[in-house]
Order: structure tokens, then C-alpha cells, then sequence
DNA sequence: CAAAATAGACCGACTGGTCTGTAAAATCAT
DNA sequence: ATGATTTTACAGACCAGTCGGTCTATTTTG
């Protein structure tokens, strides 16, 4: 792996521990190793330049996650898997580890608003990408499931963060039928 | 106004912006117009002890809004003009203000854990409250549902707030009563 | 007078960012 | 191919500013 990809890397797990503020370059350059020459050689424009990245890269790995979840299931239970790599990821970082998209959203509108951009972006990825899928298995208003299911998801995420109590999040299984036959 | 509550207030208006990290105390100072000495007397523990009375202020605050959305009105009806509660708070602060209780459960975790209880006693509180009012309507698994529509505006909440657009929080109210008559 | 509250100088640690320098590669003319 | 040159990457000292926090006063209140 680059240096490149080690920064990106290693900043994304942090702001999906700590969010926007509470990551610092300092600490990212601790756990990669490297001087900060090298950040700023590879990211010019700095602390945001670096964040906006990392958003992307997040979401595009945990997309990829979610994706293996659902891939080749019928659509309750391929839902019901995603949950479930909610589930783990609190379960396997004791409940450090949040979306790693939201854990930045959060704070938009007070940051750079490029990194918003990113966030929706990402946001708006997975949205289609669920859709598609709900599509292809006959769901009618695919479009408009997908916004609500990921909504729902996003919310217990938060709650099952805030309480390191998967509850909320096992909850959602039980909402999925409703939402798609509604 | 006593000092203590301006600096409670103050704090909670600043953490619903930028989360635990983003708020420094230094400018919550400023923007109340007293000097240090002054929050470390009301508060000699420090931040996390102001940060934590502004999660509960905040909290207390934010449910007296829903409950003045509720009150004497059918539940698909008030659910709804609560949702609208959230609307209008994105709007009136240029989608500068999120929840102000999840911008800071964000990063628990990593932070204080009495921080992170005191926003789950939060949720916990909201819940129940809207938990007794679905259930003085008559409706089924009352406890459960309000779990389930607390976790949609939440996720709601935060992905309209990615966007800059209320579409999301808007889309909860053709599925409340998708829940309610679940 | 004593307790509560305000006032702010000061502290070490840390923030993101700049700057100068040095290796290591890739590019080039010969 | 080879030696010179330019680009890419790594390295870290250093900076002003801010962080949360401590401390000693002074003022206000009961």
C-alpha cells in the first residue's frame, strides 16, 4: 500500500471514531509514520483535501461491504445481512466505530462545504445502488425504499452508538418486510 | 438569565453545530462574554462537565418542542408536525443545526462514557415520552414503534442535513403511518 | 465578614500549516 | 548505456494560534 493510501486509510477510521474535529493530522501521521512533509506533498491543500478523501474512500470500502452483504440473497434477507455488518462493526470495535460518513456529515455546515459535498455524494451512491438492487427483484418505488430504508439504518447506527446497544439496529430486521411491501 | 445557564445554552447551541470536538471553550467564553474563571467555578470539573448539562438542557429543550408538536392532535397528525419541528430547525439555520443530542453520540467512544450516558438517558427519555403517547391512542406495541420513529428521524435528520435538502425528513411522514398501523 | 461569582494572566500541550532540505526515481540528451 | 537534470517523495524543525485547565486575585452578594 502507497502513503497515500495509508493516510487516506488510516484518517478514515478516525473520523469514524471521532468525526471531523476530532481527527488530527497529528495523530494520523503517528499511526501511518510518517513525517508531515509527506502528507502535505501528497495533499496540498491540507486537513480538508485529506478528509474529503478519506470520505470517499470510506464510502466506498463500506459500500463494498454492504454490497457482499446483499449480493445474490432476495432482498429481506440481503437487508437483514446489511444490518448485520452494522451490528459487527460496533460489536468488533466496542462501539467506537459509527458511520463513517455521518460521523462527518454531522459537522457540515461549519466546515468546508466541498466536504458536504463528498458526504452526499457517497450518500447518494449507496442510495442508487441499493435501489437498483431493490429494482431488480420487482420492488416497486425502489428509489424512494431505498432513501427510507437508509435513513432508518443510519438513525439506529447513531442510537445503537449512543446506547453500545444493538437493539436498535436488530430492530430495523424487523421493519424491513414492512417498508418494502408498504 | 443566570451565567451558568447562558453557558449551558450556549454550549448546546455550539455542540448541535460541531459536535463534542468541534466546541471549544474558549469561544462558548466569548460568544457568553465571561471570563474563565467564571465557567470553572459553575463548572470545576470542565468541559465534559458542561458539555454533559448541555446534552441534558438540550435534550429537555428539544423535548418540550416535540411534545408542543404532539399535543392534542391524532398521532399521525402530530408525528408529522414533529418531523416538521426538525424541518424547520435545518431551514431557520441554514442546515447549520443537526440533533443537538446525536452530534455529540457521535463521537462517544472516544469521549467521557458519562457524556455518552447522559445522551442515551436523553433518547431514553424522548422515547418514552412518545412511547405514553402512542399508547394513550390506542396503538399496539407503542414502545416498540417509538423506538422504530425516533431511528427514522434521526437518520433523516442527518442525511437531510448532508444534503441540504429536507427531502429526507419529509419522506418520514408518508411512512408514519406505515409504522403506526404496522 | 464570609461565601459566591467574576476577572483574566498564565501554563504546557497540541493544532494545522509552512519551510528548508535530502533522498530516490524517472526523464533526458548524448 | 551513461551521466546530468528534473520531478517525486520523504523527512522533520519550526511557527503562530488555540486547546483545556490552573491559579491568584478582585468584586459582588447575602
Amino acid at each position: 500500500m502507497t502513503t497515500r493510501e495509508r493516510l487516506i486509510n488510516v484518517t478514515s477510521d478516525l473520523i469514524r471514531k471521532k468525526g471531523y474535529f476530532g481527527t488530527g493530522i497529528n495523530e494520523v501521521l503517528k499511526q501511518v509514520g510518517v513525517p508531515k512533509g509527506s502528507l502535505y506533498h501528497h495533499f496540498p491543500k491540507g486537513k480538508d483535501e485529506l478528509i474529503r478523501e478519506a470520505v470517499y474512500w470510506g464510502g466506498e470500502s463500506q459500500m463494498q461491504k454492504y454490497g457482499n452483504a446483499l449480493k445474490g440473497k432476495p432482498a429481506e434477507q440481503g437487508l437483514s445481512d446489511m444490518v448485520d455488518v452494522m451490528v459487527e462493526e460496533l460489536l468488533g470495535s466496542n462501539f467506537e466505530d459509527g458511520c463513517p460518513i455521518a460521523a462527518v456529515a454531522m459537522a457540515s455546515g461549519t466546515i468546508d462545504d466541498e466536504i458536504r459535498e463528498a458526504c452526499a455524494k457517497v450518500f447518494i451512491g449507496w442510495q442508487n445502488n441499493l435501489a437498483g438492487y431493490l429494482e431488480r427483484r420487482g420492488i416497486e418505488n425502489a428509489q424512494m425504499k431505498a432513501e427510507e430504508l437508509y435513513s432508518m439504518f443510519e438513525g439506529a447506527y447513531v442510537l445503537s452508538k449512543a446506547h453500545k446497544d444493538v437493539k436498535y439496529l436488530q430492530l430495523q430486521k424487523k421493519f424491513i418486510g414492512t417498508i418494502l411491501n408498504s
